[in-house]
DNA sequence: TCAATTCTTGACTCGTTCGTCCAGAACGCT
DNA sequence: AGCGTTCTGGACGAACGAGTCAAGAATTGA
């Protein structure tokens, strides 16, 4: 019926992330993308409309992706449970620190540069956080009936202490601070979650 | 001998932070800060030399005054070092609910836009991750000598973690946590610090 | 008062970047 | 093959923003 598209949607939107990851939302030009993908400029705003709209395709698809991951790396049985949470932690600090351009994540970079001016941005953050949140929180949950974690205190409240800890491990890597410190953070944290008596 | 500059330094410093820090770097125009200040462009550009150096300029008076108030905040005797780091703890968190516009810190703001291709602002908020990092210390070693913290923990280890609790409250409070969500996690992160046995 | 010096103003240049437009290409259907 | 439809590429327009410059203003010392 119609010509078809010679490109592949996914693989634009990724090198799209890539561009806006390194470079910011301000930062990054239309032409770049256009050149990182080798397409023209009129099928990149035929197919997406706009700087804005790409960008919202892009930053709704990272936070889904990192939820995604999330979710397979906390849900399971409660006899793992612990041993999922802890590496979980461990794996965001060494994630941070592996990152050595300290490009962070997109979430919390694109969050900060835009969340103020752009109510999408603002609202997917918000979404993507709170979903987060209620990973950590089945999870420890699940500790919790698995002896794990001391049942007297709010899943909740320890759910949104570790996503701060998370959050923060982030920030300082970006900040440079050494695999060493974030790996200790990452400890620390861990070890200063209540027990259960005995 | 010669004409005298018309304008005070300090508070063209002030606007311009106020316009780097809601706009960020990129989306803010040497423009607008002359026109917010009623400066000439020459005349903004003759004192502080281009937009990348005024900015490092700005960075560095933040870093500063963000370090020098965490001082006086946590400076003191060891008999109120709890107090004082309790207070700090919850006064970060009302501080980042207050701010309705999510701007967050910008420290922050300014590291994660600029710190992967800004060297000299890496640096600068390494150093004032750094300095926080300290003060806290100082603090927590003078709550263990006081009896309120388990002195079995390293100081240096707790300090990191607080400090990565109080980066992540305002990573969360800029992806638009509540207030009772971010004064939870004060008040959890408070709770979880190992006490003296007995 | 005059000269020397530094500050001020805003118009100007020049590169940059978003988004548009259009001629032509590729495809399926008849 | 011919036609309608959609995609492609890149030239183009228009706005914007960083930094410059030159003419004039303010100030002190002689």
């Amino acid at each position: 019926m119609a010509r078809p598209k010679k490109f592949d949607e996914r693989q634009v939107l990724d090198t799209a992330r890539e561009r806006f990851w390194s470079g910011g939302y301000a930062a990054t030009r239309m032409d770049d993308i256009a050149e990182a993908t080798g397409l023209g400029k009129g099928s990149l705003y035929g197919a997406f409309g706009g700087k804005q709209e790409l960008f919202h395709r892009v930053f709704d698809d990272y936070c889904g992706s990192v939820v995604d991951a999330v979710g397979r790396q906390l849900r399971g049985d409660d006899a793992d449970a612990y041993a999922r949470l802890s590496a979980h932690v461990y794996a965001v600090a060494a994630a941070t620190a592996a990152d050595t351009a300290h490009r962070g994540c997109l979430l919390a970079k694109g969050a900060a540069e835009l969340a103020e001016h752009d109510q999408t941005v603002a609202e997917r953050a918000r979404a993507a956080i709170e979903a987060l949140q209620a990973l950590l929180e089945d999870d420890i949950a699940a500790c919790q009936r698995n002896g794990d974690i001391a049942a007297d205190t709010d899943p909740g409240k320890l759910a949104a202490l570790v996503l701060a800890v998370l959050r923060g491990i982030e920030a300082l890597g970006k900040a440079g601070a050494s695999e060493e410190t974030l790996t200790g953070i990452a400890g620390t944290a861990l070890a200063v979650l209540p027990r259960p008596a005995h």
